[in-house]
DNA sequence: TAGTGGTCTAGACCACGTG
DNA sequence: ACGTGGTCTAGACCACTAC
């Protein structure tokens, strides 16, 4: 049953070879496939082989592994959405469109009562709020609003926001091991609408991120993108 | 050097530590870090554990690994958030409420030129145009416009629709091996506002999902969430 | 071309969870 | 209790690529 003898085993050509038996129903959802001992056998490779190719395929969820139980296809595969959260500057480059920015707004104020359940910098201290303005070539890209806890990240104060913007400069010092995404549409206000030459009540796309760092909030920002600004990512 | 002794040796475990490492600067961005066989005697184990804490943490993009070249620090970690895309009974389920669906219209009907170049349904073969109205305890939820590529799912005409969704349906029956999101807001025309009972003009968040086969286009759907939906993830 | 990560092996022991 | 996946080892060879 050896198939496959031309070219050396790889773990690679194992996954495809089993994903393969997955996509045309060879072995049906639900269903148990055989154990790593008789995959092994049979595609006449070491048991770590084929457990490096069913790893990667539980990784995406295509299977299912139990210790005991076996492996089975995964009935309802939970399809996952890999989005790589960009630098400004970087997406604004990727559409061959010059990067500017502005900061309109730095002071340091008390947070707002409606961010301080997903936002707990600790009280009395105080958040640094910012306010920047992207550009693309000169055209309004995205309104940025952040809040950064200063006990994170104390550096901050002395860092040259001419000409890195603070979104690259966080992501360069501050790591973060944690984060929050959330996604929803916004009807334009009047400031909005201002920025983006466009009518009141435009539908606007906006991302809102909070990272923490164990369990030291970092920062919280808004990102209210142009009209018409569309995320993509692949499968 | 060996500080781990407590516990046996585990691939995670020296993960944390390199990551610890990283996270609290003693490698800095960009700085090359000990090779595999150095790592390996520092933590006492074999060569292959170090790599698998390696490429985990290569995986994730926090260090970028070249033959020869060694390991280094990335400089920008480009991180990514992963968002599960779910059934949509299941997201509504989750949320506590009950999940409802009506199939409102299903009739073969020409591909729209707009979508011509992202959904290349071989010429002349027409697709199958759905619309569903999904609610959440009887408020509406979700609206649902789909082509369907009849044949890449042959099959579909004699599904029944009473009782599970189109949506549900083309996830447990036709699997897809990759595809296309793309997340972005628009505003409620008169047909979105009578669903979803609100003013015309209202931003609303809309997906929009293409999923292929191999090269086999299989089905271009377009999600539009009532007012106020988000959509989260943890990073 | 030499050094580094990438992969593979054969074998072993362990951890988990089903029966 | 026992079968299955999870992990680890020591060693080997290979592939890529920087020098």
């Amino acid at each position: 049953m050896n198939l496959r003898v031309k070219e050396p085993n790889s773990w690679t050509q194992i996954r495809e070879e089993l994903l393969r038996r997955i996509n045309e129903r060879v072995w049906q959802p639900g269903e148990t496939i055989p154990g790593e001992a008789d995959l092994a056998e049979e595609f006449g490779c070491a048991r770590t082989t084929v457990n490096r190719a069913l790893r990667d395929l539980a990784e995406t969820g295509l299977v299912i592994r139990k210790r005991k139980a076996g492996t089975r296809v995964a009935v309802n595969p939970p399809h996952k959405a890999t989005l790589t959260i960009p630098i400004i500057r970087e997406e604004v480059e990727a559409r061959g469109a010059e990067h500017r920015h502005v900061l309109t707004l730095k002071e340091i104020r008390p947070l707002p009562p409606h961010l301080h359940a997903a936002f707990p910098v600790p009280p009395g201290a105080d958040a640094l709020y910012t306010e920047t303005l992207h550009y693309a070539d000169d055209r309004p890209f995205l309104y940025e609003e952040r809040y950064t806890n200063l006990e994170a990240v104390p550096e901050m104060s002395v860092a040259p926001m001419d000409k890195i913007s603070l979104n690259e400069w966080l992501v360069q010092n501050a790591p973060y091991t944690t984060g929050d995404m959330t996604f929803f549409a916004i009807s334009a206000d009047t400031a909005l609408a201002r920025f983006f030459e466009c009518p009141v009540g435009t539908a606007l796309y906006v991302v809102e991120r909070i990272t923490w760092n164990s369990d030291l909030p970092i920062t919280h920002v808004r990102m209210t993108y142009a009209p018409g600004y569309r995320m993509r990512t692949r499968i």
